[in-house]
DNA sequence: TCTCCTTCGATTATCGATAATATTTCGACA
DNA sequence: TGTCGAAATATTATCGATAATCGAAGGAGA
């Protein structure tokens, strides 16, 4: 009765102990990732961090270059622009086959837009992105599709890291209530509507870095 | 003047080598893959063996459980649906984008199909699909989005690597013909009508399984 | 006979050390 | 002074060995 689980191998913590502090701000884009540093720090050796670092590199959080170790990769402004133009395509084709599906997303997609305006209004970004992310993954899989929710959350990863970093100056109550047309749109019923209005809402949406 | 360059890791050079065994159907979907055989054969230790596992894994074709190895990926019947329905989507988009570009695409995108119905009429497969992979590289990479590219990419692989496992009876002259359709409507200007075209081609050629 | 437990063999995950490579420093030379 | 290149330094890539874990096989007890 001492540790509960514990399950996942070290190469996994590790991912996910830099992966947060990417994503938090802690580790800069352009910054080194140096092997043995983090092997040091996290109390063990290169091998395991080298695997998290590849894990991260085909999440496209860090680049690598032969020979010349990782950074937190650099993500300019036209791939944002190219990120969210992809995720909006994405997320229109499951917004559309949302829009056609029996059972109702309403009440999930309110609860989660409630706690993102919650979020908002006690200026909480990290809790906001949460229910943000989790708002839209619930159109994702009303699609039922897993490959379409694997590339998106691949997407959606890489454009939370910028995201929080640039932590700009965003109304995000105005962006909370922004979820109410698109809900509205898939409750509709109508496909091509739904589409149209989730791949607007991505849009506008992006952030200016 | 001996080796011109031999440049790219060991690793890389491992995963290529993986990798075209699994699109050639030398290993079979399901097979296990294992780290200190494959370094055995290739002469060489386990570490850049375990890279391009972890490598082949991101991109789709290997699975690999804890503690339990690296197998390659079967992929269900449903799962292909769900890799051509993504396909089709990022296709469409790029078709859009493609038609409203100011350059012609048309010669490069002939001149391909051509390769393509003489490899259809010599029923080489492999050199089918690579003419394949090229024509529809050329309208996603018209579309200039890196990002789409990339997603493209990677499940082009997956499922080249089905198709090619399958080896199903196509009439490959016929297929390579289909593409006319398409480059009609990229080149007729019209954004909506390239992308309904671009998505009943990617969904019209799906194999079955 | 069936179930559970233990042991065994196979394989992955991790380690510590070394080889290979890139980057920086620094001095000789022009 | 400025440039080139060798040596020193920093870091990655690879190796060989060990620890940890899994699944199968075999056996005791019900």
């Amino acid at each position: 009765m001492t540790q509960p689980l514990a399950r996942s191998s070290l190469s996994a913590q590790i991912r996910e102990r830099l992966l947060a502090q990417i994503m938090r701000g802690d580790l800069k884009p352009g910054e080194r990732l140096i092997e043995l540093k983090i092997a040091a720090e996290m109390e063990t050796s290169q091998a395991p961090v080298r695997e998290a670092l590849r894990e991260l590199e085909a999440l496209g959080v860090v680049e690598t270059l032969h020979n010349r170790g990782a950074r937190v990769r650099v993500v300019s402004n036209e791939e944002l622009v190219d990120i969210y133009e992809v995720r909006a395509q994405l997320e229109g084709f499951a917004a559309e086959r949302a829009a056609g599906s029996v059972t109702t997303l309403k009440p999930r997609l309110e609860a989660e837009m409630a706690n993102m305006r919650a979020a908002a209004e006690r200026a909480d970004t990290a809790s906001f992105s949460d229910h943000n992310t989790a708002f839209h993954r619930i159109i994702l899989e009303a699609a039922r599709n897993q490959t379409l929710t694997e590339l998106w959350d691949r997407l959606n990863v890489r454009a939370r890291t910028i995201l929080n970093i640039s932590r700009q100056q965003t109304d995000l109550v105005a962006v909370s209530e922004s979820h109410r047309t698109l809900i509205d749109a898939i409750e509709s019923g109508d496909g091509p509507h739904a589409r149209d209005a989730a791949i607007a809402h991505v849009m506008d949406n992006k952030p200016k870095i």
